[in-house]
RNA sequence: GGAGGGGUUCCCGAGCGGCCAAAGGGAACAGACUGUAAAUCUGUCGGCGGAGCCUUCGGAGGUUCGAAUCCUCCCCCCUCCA
């Protein structure tokens, strides 16, 4: 086991809030004496389970503990799931069943283990303490926190200031989650920025049940492929962890310089000090950006597709989008031959390039479709219905249809 | 329980009897420029075999030559008072 010291600064590095330092200095000290290893606890909706990179900030932080040796509590936040939670502010979410709960649990396991080492981590569902409470010992729950102390929290305090409603249950999540903390006598608990309240709550809560509070630790929220906004699926501007290497490969290389070293801070292997060098280099002109990016988009594509298809993906890119060449593999789409030629909007929408005809129309009107290499201009086009036809629409879309 | 404000195309948001497939912004897509950068500029942005036609403005009816716009009922969201 490594000493405090170096335990302490590989936690620390891209954390945001760590409450306290000294509590986690105490905590691990008695651990490297005892052999003992921490709890190290972290909550996932289970609602979601198509993870992106916004998520693996947190499992990378996760896989640190793992690596100090200590003990992950990966908790699924099945209990809400079960019971319903009208929350969503636009669309009432399911009711999920517990074969519902199962299955997306599954879906993570399978995600999440590219990253933590599924040995050294124990999956947990709160339903099953939570599900034990009675109303008795809920009320008597809530009764350890006022409601000043529930709007001490952001944006509480805003909604309530704005008189904008906040319901009853919003109240008790907070509540539920530092109490997930009790069940499990948790050491730490890790959450984005935005779960500060919520992990500090595990602290008065374990106080209040006699146990020594939980360490608390922030990581930033990873911005989207936008730069401004978070990461998220409904925004649709992240990068999947289950895309393909190809994908995720491009994805990374449109973000832009700037986005690109806080990629580097929050989701890379590399040491502090590489990055702060590499940095450097590109700011004083030594360093080409994009030579950077794609020895960024390498590292994390082959963190979920391996060195190799890494490899391939990389040259994928550069053939397409260098050379403008043709990808490796294109997409075949087999159609029926026919004496009759057809009309190209129709074999467009046909081969799923385009969402319509008109769609179709307004590529060729743009001057975003290629036949074999040729452009074409002419919205009335047709094609005789024989043999393979190669056809592109835009930069990146590509179809080889075969009429048999 | 009482009073009021709303539901418009992917999102925000104008329109309040014909000129509305519906302003403006965002997102997205295409083109130019590039490092597929980003930023910027230009264009497109319901569907249909080119023409006009068809389907859209919470839902169902109705008034009218004509309805996103007016009327009736219903559903949903929000605010204030109690």
């Amino acid at each position: 086991m490594k000493s405090v010291e170096e335990q302490i600064d590989l936690i620390e590095r891209g954390a945001v809030d760590l409450i306290s330092r000294e509590d986690l200095v105490r905590k691990l000290s008695r651990s490297v004496h005892t052999g003992e290893p921490l709890k190290i606890k972290a909550g996932f909706d289970p609602t979601a389970p198509d993870l992106h990179l916004g998520h693996t900030v947190l499992l990378q932080k996760l896989r640190h503990f793992q690596q100090l040796g200590h003990q992950i509590y990966f908790l699924i936040g099945d209990f809400t799931g079960l019971i319903g939670d009208p929350t969503g502010k636009s669309d009432t979410r399911p009711r999920l069943t517990r074969e519902d709960v199962e299955r997306n649990a599954e879906t993570y396991k399978e995600q999440v283990f590219k990253i933590l080492d599924p040995e050294e981590t124990k999956v947990v569902f709160n339903s099953t303490w939570l599900g034990e409470l009675s109303s008795y010992d809920m009320i008597r729950l809530a009764s350890e926190l006022t409601v000043a102390r529930m709007l001490e929290r952001e944006d509480f305090r805003q909604r309530f200031d704005n008189g904008r409603p906040i319901s009853i249950h919003e109240f008790l999540y907070p509540l539920i989650q530092g109490y997930d903390s009790v069940a499990i006598e948790a050491d730490v608990e890790l959450g984005g920025t935005d779960q500060l309240f919520n992990l500090l709550m595990g602290r008065d809560l374990q106080r209040s049940h006699q146990q020594e509070p939980q360490v608390v630790l922030t990581m930033p929220l990873l911005e989207g492929l936008d730069g401004v906004n978070k990461m998220s699926k409904s925004l649709g501007n992240y990068i999947g962890i289950t895309e393909s290497a190809d994908d995720i490969f491009g994805k990374v290389m449109s973000i832009s310089d700037v986005l690109m070293f806080r990629y580097y801070e929050l989701l890379s292997d590399l040491s502090v000090e590489e990055i702060a060098n590499m940095k450097d280099g590109v700011e004083r002109g030594v360093l080409h950006p994009k030579k950077i990016k794609m020895k960024l988009a390498r590292e994390l594509t082959s963190r979920f597709h391996g060195m190799d298809v890494a490899d391939k993906a990389e040259l994928n890119f550069e053939r397409v989008f260098k050379r403008h060449e043709l990808p490796e593999e294109i997409p075949e789409q087999a159609m029926k031959s026919g004496n009759d030629a057809v009309w190209l909007p129709k074999l467009l929408l046909d081969s799923g390039l385009v969402k319509s005809t008109s769609d179709g129309r307004r590529m060729i009107r743009q001057n975003a479709v290629t036949i074999n290499g040729t452009k074409i201009t002419d919205i009335d086009a047709s094609i005789p219905a024989q043999g393979k036809v190669l056809l592109q629409v835009g930069k990146r879309r590509f179809c080889r249809v075969v009429f048999e």
